[in-house]
DNA sequence: TACTAGTTTAGTACCAGGTTATAATAGCAG
DNA sequence: CTGCTATTATAACCTGGTACTAAACTAGTA
């Protein structure tokens, strides 16, 4: 039934195809036949076994998905997901630090990241039309590496009703460890309502 | 020479299809007719005179766009062109504000990017294998708005060679107005290198 | 030895979504 | 009428495939 002995070059061949299609998905069969010495033929049957579709295929996919994340990418207006908000008094965020926010030398956070978690958050939990950092006053204790999660607290402690001003201090943890603590004054859009939990906001989608 | 009159549907025509594309990349010249009333002709000849490319050709540079945009994401390392660098001592940097930096409500920047740009520039001055920004003292005079320019300019005020740390001062201008001032301290390696475990990878082609 | 099966190669027809070139037609201006 | 633009039509050709059929080259096995 199975030769089991002469059986390796295909799975090899598999192997290698994977490889190099992942690495350059931009490759047709022609090109591949060169590389890996077989027939167009029989790279379009490995495609097939593989379930790895045509070039063209492989090309739509991609540009669909670079235009979906390119859509939904009001990704930066706050940095990091929000886990708990309570306008005018505290909220919570969480954020993960990958590839793209470490220095690639040695895996630590660029501050600036660090930063904007906590700015974001110091903005948001502001219950205002416009919310905007003033000033800053922050203090990164120990460096955050690469996969750690930084949870962000937030909490306002005075708002100035008349003087449109609010003071905000973020805490930011990994585990039970502060890795930054910052102490924000936000504008906030004067003369309108000092909320104390009963203003609708009808525009906020 | 120009008839004037009947000229402008064709105008009008150019600028639907500019339009549909830009809104669905995903197109056919077969779809663009129904849509647009004419001969699949016309479309290809509309499209010769927008230089817009074919579906292919469009789905191909999104993919383009997007691999690139993965691979080669030290896009992060640095927030802002480096104009001038003269280690140890000074630095200019440029970043124009985008669509995606801004409060889509207000077209106000987030105070964070305006920081990155300040901190990355700070980090970048410091003439060492590893600089880390250990405490900022920022303020934000005036907001800062979409397509502005910024100039960041970082002074480095004093080394503190045996303490190893470091500290910047940076302004940021929108042409002559200062909109973004910090005074920031960085860490500095105190001359060792971060071994990353000695790795080789062999396996790499 | 011949039979059988898995693997590889070859060849053909066909398709989508175009490009390029060439020609025919409509509509109006001078 | 001539000349010009815009539009449409027609046909040949291209790339990078799919789908299908058929042949040829392994081997192992009865």
């Amino acid at each position: 039934m199975v030769p089991a002995i002469e059986r390796l070059p295909k799975r090899q061949r598999h192997q290698q195809l994977s490889k190099l299609i992942e690495e350059n998905p931009f490759m047709t069969d022609r090109e591949l036949t060169r590389l890996l010495k077989v027939s167009i033929q029989t790279i379009r049957l490995d495609r097939l076994e593989l379930g790895i579709p045509e070039l063209r295929e492989r090309l739509k996919l991609m540009a669909e998905r670079s235009y979906d994340s390119v859509r939904s990418l009001p990704l930066h207006e706050v940095i990091g997901d929000i886990v708990d908000l309570q306008l005018d008094k505290s909220g919570i965020s969480m954020f993960e630090i990958a590839h793209e926010h470490v220095f690639s030398r040695t895996g630590i956070a660029r501050g600036h990241h660090v930063f904007a978690q906590a700015n974001s958050l110091a903005v948001a939990v502001i219950d205002d039309e416009i919310a905007l950092t003033a000033t800053a006053d922050i203090r990164f204790i120990r460096s955050v590496k690469l996969g750690e999660k930084c949870i962000a607290k937030a909490y306002v402690r005075s708002i100035s009703g008349e003087k449109s001003k609010a003071k905000v201090e973020v805490f930011t943890y990994v585990g039970e460890e502060m890795v930054f603590q910052g102490n924000f004054v936000i504008y906030r859009s004067a003369g309108d309502y000092v909320s104390e939990g009963g203003i609708e906001r009808a525009d906020r989608y």
